[in-house]
DNA sequence: CTTTCTGCAAAAGGTTTGCAGTTAG
DNA sequence: CTAACTGCAAACCTTTTGCAGAAAG
């Protein structure tokens, strides 16, 4: 509970309700830590006796990348928590591509080379999206059998 | 037709045919210049009295990704045919979020930071996504009124 | 000719919408 | 109390599958 109780912060404060479906969608999503679908979340609830509605938690899961309290991870098509604070630069991705597990992670210095690359194309930069697949320590362990 | 000369002999140097679904399609990639979805390109076909079955459409596109003759744009959820050769690093896009152009470019420095950043994690980065949404030059003067 | 490819029909999946009833504050 | 939120039903859009017929080489 400890650990969705910042976001539950961030709700109040923006003048959102804090109500059982939204604790419930955080509190999965603090559990997996790896990407999951709006009917991901629907099944782990499930098998725990709990449920929602699949349109609540879609709307609940939109409400939170709007305040970029969630992320959704494009190159799976799932849904983390953030694991980030503001400031920085743009959160980013590192997805295994066998187990699933994620890191995020944030570079200011990537910005700012990406930013100048747009400026040749004459883009204005706004918004980054870098995710990498790749194979994590443990399935590469694995692996090698 | 010149333009989509290089993709069909990489088809044909792979043992794939030649056949007109994937002319058309390649055809429509390369004059939209901008991300389509498979029924868009149906669409576009459609005002110019063509017709694909949209399942056909599906297929050609899986198969011109597999060969790196397109690619699939993840912020906006539509293909583009690839501009750039092979080698250099993993293919990037700056998209235009008003009018939906696009730049393809690669930078082989990039690719080697996020890999070192992926080492850090204990991750070995395959495929780099990176993709960023901004506003082009054109669609930056007609904003200033 | 034969293998690959396309079209069709249908199903399966994912996402969105409007509205009535519920609940947080 | 009342504005914000959820659940439900239904629609809608996207993607996939199996199979029979067409076409490339």
């Amino acid at each position: 509970m400890s650990q969705i109780h910042g976001a539950l912060q961030v709700l109040h404060s923006r003048g959102y309700r804090v109500t059982e479906p939204r604790k419930r969608v955080l509190k999965v999503l603090t559990e997996v830590q790896s990407p999951v679908s709006p009917y991901d979340i629907q099944e782990i609830l499930h098998r725990k006796g709990e449920y929602l509605n699949h349109v609540t938690i879609y709307r609940v899961l939109e409400l939170l990348c709007s305040l970029n309290l969630a992320h959704k991870v494009l190159l799976v098509g799932g849904f983390v928590k953030c694991t980030l604070g503001e400031g920085g630069g743009c959160h980013r991705f590192v997805v295994c591509r066998q187990c699933g597990a994620i890191r995020e992670y944030a570079d200011k210095a990537l910005c700012e080379e990406e930013n100048a690359i747009a400026q040749e194309f004459g883009f204005r930069a706004e918004q980054h999206f870098s995710e990498f697949s790749g194979i994590c320590s443990e399935c590469m362990a694995s692996a090698m059998f």
